[in-house]
DNA sequence: TATGAATGAGCCTTCATTCAT
DNA sequence: GATGAATGAAGGCTCATTCAT
């Protein structure tokens, strides 16, 4: 009656369904597709799996959990918050570029099946503003890094530049080197892209209002 | 026989279509959500629209059309190249911000429906490179703007950054003004996260293969 | 309220319709495209007919009308029975290939549309086993048509010889001359295909049941 | 993923679908209807056929192949040509008999589904003219079959009138013996309708170009 | 009269899910 | 456990018919 999780089967169905997942979209994917891939009877699925929804929904939980540990793990072998933060950026590019499928499909699906996987999303978010916020704070102490920032926007920073690139990665075909953008995207992370003269224009900018940039 | 466009109930339609997107996805709508939205009996959509795809097709090309005037227009009317780019961050998020369904439609179902709105979204993404890269060669004449740039690269950054601040804004609740982050974002696209030891610092991270990062 | 018929734009219509209808057939005919070929609005047809159901017993009650007509003035010309029947045969042939959209509804529909078209097609059955009858009748009189035979059977002989003719021509693309096979059907028709001793041989097939034979 | 053919429930929904396409037509018959009459749900159709269309084509494919295997060893069994003759046309007749509802797609929708049954037809049709042209020549060696004949107009005017009893048949409501009619159809086609006399007088109608008469 | 936009019932087809074997 | 045939609800789309202009 109960499905069972980690077996064999249940490991080769999951793969199999992240893989069509990737090609056609959750929605545009069918079962009998999933089973085809697994190289099981599409009943088969319904042992391991309570539903369709719920392949994502394990999907998204195995991913967000093994992404985790890598991140947490990348950030923990670096020294200073500099070293950490391109460790960080690095494990994210990496991950993805090693699960290609799954890279499409967590990008992909999020906005769209947000009932669904909101849960295991809202928690990689924490776990990157955790990072994050940690690393600024070790870097602001190192004098590494600047003390006038919201958090909440430095994660959308360097979060946001590092998906895009990975969307970009995909739509042009995964074809070219994804972990090697580390070192320059961490570049502009913390240098910017301004000059001196630069920095000193940006401060004459009209002000506005600060009051709801911290959310998230 | 041909489809009527441009009429009022066009927009109609496609409003409400944009509305019931957002809600529930692309591929989760049903033309008799649309159609119930819109006050129109689901015959009457095929009047105006070839089909359900047609119906994305539409929004996209109007969304990219709009968008990209909008963003010309913001770019124009700066003087320095930190005002256009301040111009260009503030008009993107305004427009998503006074169009919350469509910028919910247009990031989710970019990515999923690829085959279907691939040629708007990539004329959408030329605009703003070119966009970017007019703005970085002026700093540069200036002299705001550093010299060692990929300019493709910094494309992702500022983007990826403003979809996340975007798609942050959607996932709680579109409850904050948008359009005020545009300047502490771009504060942090021309200084970067760190102090001037930062810097430093990160030019001693491992080199890396430089080659492949011109794609896009 | 009540439809107008006789008019100029009633046969406008109805020869618009005839068209569609051997194009496509009835049921995958519709009104739209009607009302294109006969270059009015969908509505207007609506004015001269009841429905779609109606435009087609309109014609067949047309097209009996005419083509009974025809054959009674076919059959009236010819002075001895091999005469009126070759008349006949090549009257038939004539109205079909002179009007071949309606040719091929009434050889296609009559089948198909039996509970709409029952009535003309009976008439025009009957009629045509009445000229048979006559014709046969003379013929016997006059000592050129054998006097054992089912007048039943010799019409079904006839005019099932006659339209498979029709169907062939229709089938091969109307691109030879139909009236010109009067002469060889009725050649058939009135000496068979077999000589004398085949006419010998006929006659020592086992004897059957001739009860039923004189239906219609 | 592909379909099951040659299966019981494949027979059993061939069935139903003949049946109900006899009653109202192959367009106004609905897979519903089908469904019902097979006793299966609507789905189960698709698992046996790949759409509507492929119903009717099966069916038209299965009926071409019966029918020949049986005309084919009608006219072998029979010893002179004449005999030949006589089996053939029963055997049209005990076919289309034995399967009434068969009968009257076969005759119904051939003409409509023209696109999709061209392929059946057209073999039928070239197995038919074969097997005239056959038993022609054999009658012309032994003296019973006149020698001056166009085969193609002969098989038309075999094929017509034994379609058109058939289709007597049909719509007098099947209620008569149609093999029995073999008999008096035979001795027309061998003998004609004429007399000496009557023969005569053919020969004195107008001559006619005979150039095309050899189509098909 | 004539129009053609609007309607909505109906149909083909797909596919998640079940269950007898 | 594993299978895959069967189910039937649901959705995209068509088109005969109506009616306000």
């Amino acid at each position: 009656m109960s499905v069972k999780r980690n077996t064999d089967k249940y490991d080769q169905i999951l793969a199999a369904a992240v893989k069509v997942f990737a090609d056609r979209g959750f929605a545009q994917s069918t079962i009998a597709q999933i089973a085809q891939e697994a190289g099981v009877a599409d009943g088969t699925i319904y042992l391991y799996f309570k539903n369709k929804d719920d392949i994502l929904v394990q999907f998204y939980e195995r991913m967000t959990e093994h992404v985790s540990e890598c991140f947490y793990k990348a950030v923990a072998e670096g020294t200073t918050s500099i070293d950490k933060l391109y460790n960080l950026v690095r494990a994210h590019l990496e991950v993805f570029q090693s699960q290609a499928s799954g890279a499409i499909v967590y990008q992909s699906e999020t906005h769209l099946q947000w009932r669904l996987v909101q849960e295991p999303t809202r928690q990689m978010s924490r776990m990157y503003r955790e990072l994050i916020s940690k690393l600024v704070a070790m870097g602001q102490q190192e004098g590494t890094i600047r003390s006038d920032l919201y958090v909440g926007l430095v994660k959308r920073l360097i979060n946001g530049a590092v998906e895009e690139v990975i969307n970009t990665w995909i739509h042009t075909g995964m074809d070219h080197d994804l972990p090697s953008m580390a070192e320059p995207l961490v570049d502009l992370f913390i240098k910017g892209i301004g000059t001196q003269a630069g920095a000193t224009a940006v401060d004459h900018l009209a002000p506005q209002d600060n009051q709801k940039i911290m959310v998230q």
